[in-house]
DNA sequence: AATATTTAGGACAATTTTATCCGAAATAGA
DNA sequence: TCTATTTCGGATAAAATTGTCCTAAATATT
């Protein structure tokens, strides 16, 4: 569904939220550890992020990466798979052709619009916060 | 959503499908043609499908493709995904996780289930002789 | 100013996916 | 039986994704 790298990233930006609700800055290897990912590769998915504004990062001594606690709630997860994955998973068609709607449709077309705008409500109206706060509380787990 | 590898599958199998309901069996390269995928790639994944009863091959002059048309109503999209992507957009984890369920899962397991069963549903539910018929009739297309 | 820490970013490597090529096996027709 | 046709299957190649490594840049502390 998501590439690993998107993986990596929904899982970093909930682990630095949930630190950053402790107020606490984290660093690259603290969020590759506690999310299962390699280091090197999520130190360039921070960076893309950090770039797209949905991280703010610190360098130096004592930097890290952390988020806004008031923005957070503004966050939502199909922001961070759009900066990374694209737009693929909202308008690609499910065969592959290169346009795909609703006057010229593939087979599939009927059936998959309706997933695909759940799905996309669904990511949409997924927030950071909502998220984190799950992590927090112990109802749930980011590594196994 | 689905590899490209899928995509051919799924695309290939429909047009095979259209052609057996006019009785006609279908050979590789008119395969690929009428549904814009590469010939060799498309022989690869029509040999497993083969393989896997989903499609019949015939081999040597005026041999080809063909599909059974009573098994044609009972051959489900959630078949063909299956044999081609296996069962990952059934049961991954949506952060991919190794193991995640309802008593220990990610942050978006309970909206991600939700989704998935809905996936699965209309995989399960939409028929080759469904698309075919939707091709056939010209209200979709396989190419463009 | 010097040092230690930490992110930034580019080059490179490994793996997976996608795609091609070619000879073998099967089979219909002459 | 010979030939042409067509799928089958393995080897190889190209491209994309995933992953590593190393140096530069920034900055807090001393």
């Amino acid at each position: 569904m998501f590439s690993k790298a998107c993986e990596y990233g929904i899982k970093a930006v909930v682990y630095i939220a949930k630190k950053s609700l402790d107020n606490k800055r984290v660093k690259l290897n603290e969020v590759a550890k506690n999310t299962g990912s390699p280091v090197a590769y999520t130190a360039k998915i921070l960076g893309l992020l950090t770039k797209e504004n949905i991280i703010h990062s610190v360098k130096g001594p004592y930097g890290g990466f952390e988020i806004d606690t008031n923005q957070m709630k503004n966050i939502s997860i199909s922001q961070i798979v759009y900066a990374i994955d694209g737009d693929d998973i909202y308008n690609g068609c499910a065969l592959g052709l290169s346009s795909c709607n609703a006057t010229e449709p593939c087979p599939m077309h009927e059936h998959f619009v309706k997933i695909r705008s759940e799905l996309k409500h669904m990511l949409q109206n997924t927030s950071i916060y909502e998220l984190a706060n799950k992590l927090k509380s112990g109802k749930s787990i980011l590594v196994r």
